[in-house]
Parts: C-alpha cells; sequence; structure tokens
DNA sequence: GGCATGTAAGTTGTGCACAATTGAATTGTG
DNA sequence: CACAATTCAATTGTGCACAACTTACATGCC
C-alpha cells in the first residue's frame, strides 16, 4: 500500500491520458475545418456569448492571456473571429464572430454529437462523468496554493 | 437537446480542465525537483522497470518519439536517467535511471499521495474515477480512426 | 550476398500551456 | 489634480504534443 505507484494505477495518469485521446478524437474533425480544440472551444464560448472581452475567453477556459492572445490571433487569420478595442475601456480587447464562424456553429455541434456517442457511454454516464471530474478540479484548485 | 452545447455541459471539457487541473498542483512540487509532470511519468515508468527502450516509454505513457526524445534529453541533462545505445539491435536506445533518478523514488510517492488527497476524494472514489476515464480511452481509442 | 521492407530514434515545424515581464489604460487616494 | 496601485492584453521563453520527415539499422525474400 505503500510501495511505489504504478503508472497504470494513478487516477492522474488516466486523467492526462484520457484528455489527450479524446483531443485526439476530435483532431481529424476539426482539422477539416482548420481549427485546433482550443480555438473549438473558444468558438463554443463565443456561440454562447458572443463579443467577451480576452479576459472573459480566459477566465471560461482556464487559460491566461499568454496562450489566449496567440490562439485569437491565429483564429483571427483564420477568419473566423475578430478582435476590438473597446470604446469604453481601451485596455478591453472585445471578440467578435464573423460570418464564418457564426456559420460554423450547426457543424461543430454535430461533431461535439460525434465524440459523445464514441465514447460508449449513455448520457447519464457523461453527465455523471462529467461532475466527478468538475468535482476534483473545484476541490484540487481550493487546495491549489497550499505548501505540501 | 439539440440546441448548441454550453461548454461547462461538456465532458470533453471538463476532462481538458481537470487534468490541467492536477498538473498545475504537480507543478510548483515538481518544480522542486526540476522536474515537470511528463518527466516525472517517465521517472515512474523507470521506477517500475528500469531500462525501457525509447518507444517502450512511448508506449506506456501514449507519447510518439517526437515528444519523448526531446523530454529524454532533457531528462540526462538533469542527471537522472542516462541513454545507452542497445548492443544487440544498435536502432534501440534504453533509458537508464541514475543514482540520484532512483533516489527520487521516495519523494515521487510522497507527492503522488499528497495530489491524491488534495482530490478530496476517498481511495474507492479514486479508483472508480480511474477505472471510468480508462474505459472512456478504451472506447475513444478504438473508435479512433473511424470516418464521422 | 543484394535489395525491398520495416522498425527505432531523432529532427523539424506548428500550436498550445504557463511563468514572467512589459506597456498602456484605468482607478483609487490623498 | 497627481501619482501609486491595479487591470488588461500582449510578448518572451521553455517545455510539451503531434504530424511529417529523416537516418540508421535490422530483417525477409530471393
Amino acid at each position: 500500500m505503500d510501495a511505489t505507484p504504478r503508472l497504470r494505477e494513478q487516477a492522474c495518469f488516466a486523467l492526462y491520458t484520457a484528455s489527450r485521446a479524446v483531443i485526439g478524437l476530435y483532431r481529424p474533425m476539426l482539422d477539416s475545418l482548420g481549427l485546433t480544440y482550443p480555438q473549438f472551444l473558444v468558438l463554443m464560448s463565443l456561440w454562447e456569448h458572443d463579443g467577451r472581452t480576452v479576459s472573459g475567453l480566459g477566465d471560461e477556459l482556464q487559460l491566461d492571456s499568454g496562450t489566449v492572445s496567440p490562439l485569437l490571433k491565429r483564429l483571427e487569420a483564420g477568419g473566423y473571429v475578430e478582435r476590438r478595442r473597446d470604446a469604453g475601456d481601451e485596455r478591453r480587447v472585445t471578440v467578435h464572430l464573423t460570418e464564418a464562424g457564426a456559420a460554423l456553429e450547426r457543424r461543430g455541434c454535430e461533431i461535439t454529437q460525434v465524440v459523445g456517442s464514441a465514447s460508449g457511454m449513455s448520457y447519464d454516464e457523461l453527465i455523471a462523468l462529467r461532475d466527478k471530474l468538475n468535482e476534483f478540479t473545484t476541490a484540487i484548485r481550493t487546495r491549489e496554493h497550499t505548501t505540501e
């Protein structure tokens, strides 16, 4: 019980592997749209609520500006979003879907459904897994800044 | 039900977030050893069975040579492993723990326990989550090369 | 032996992640 | 008003991930 933990017995490793596996399943479908998974997440966030700020997207995706800024630059180069300096507060940049970005919503919805069905789990099982993972993440984050 | 899926309702997003959160929890502890999480995984694999080949480690961690090779180079530069060209088959490179790398095992074991307890879950809950994730990964991988 | 086929490790190029820093704009306080 | 502190986005630097490619070596088949 106190022996060295084996890699395959670790929940953390299972998490790390599962995350990469599901992104790998998205990849060929998103490739055909010229998107990566994080870029797709940004679009999902904007389909729900267009015109978010850069930091708003960072909060939603739990990513900092060092990740989001270049990611948005590529999405803009791809023609899916536009960035606009906020008139009221010049520090803020709001991100807006283009016609092309908005048009991807239908296809994006199909892709998430394909991935969901590939999991081999029922809707209820997926919900339960999601909730368990979110509970896990919340617990981890509350203990994040503790020494040892 | 057929509406656009919201980011926070997606199991995939929960997975992506949970994976990064737990690696973020490992980070400060591994930093003090000069390790990253993937480097730590390599050491865990070697503590269990020293002298694996590069491709053997890749199979274990589900990473390709493009990821593992430079990672091992950094671990070697850090003084934790050595790479040796296999005498029998000159294509193979075996990876061996140094004294310093082997000595990290005890501390590594403590770190995984700290992370486990930070999850706020019981041992049984963690096992159940791990098994569910591995089931998920297996299902995903079997459907990986299917068009749509 | 000679050569096609396959395999192992490494390299190159792109795109995340994240820490640390920068610079511009805003806000709080005297 | 002045100016310190804060906020926001972007930049820089390091280390994964992964696709595509390269090079060296091994093996199978004639």
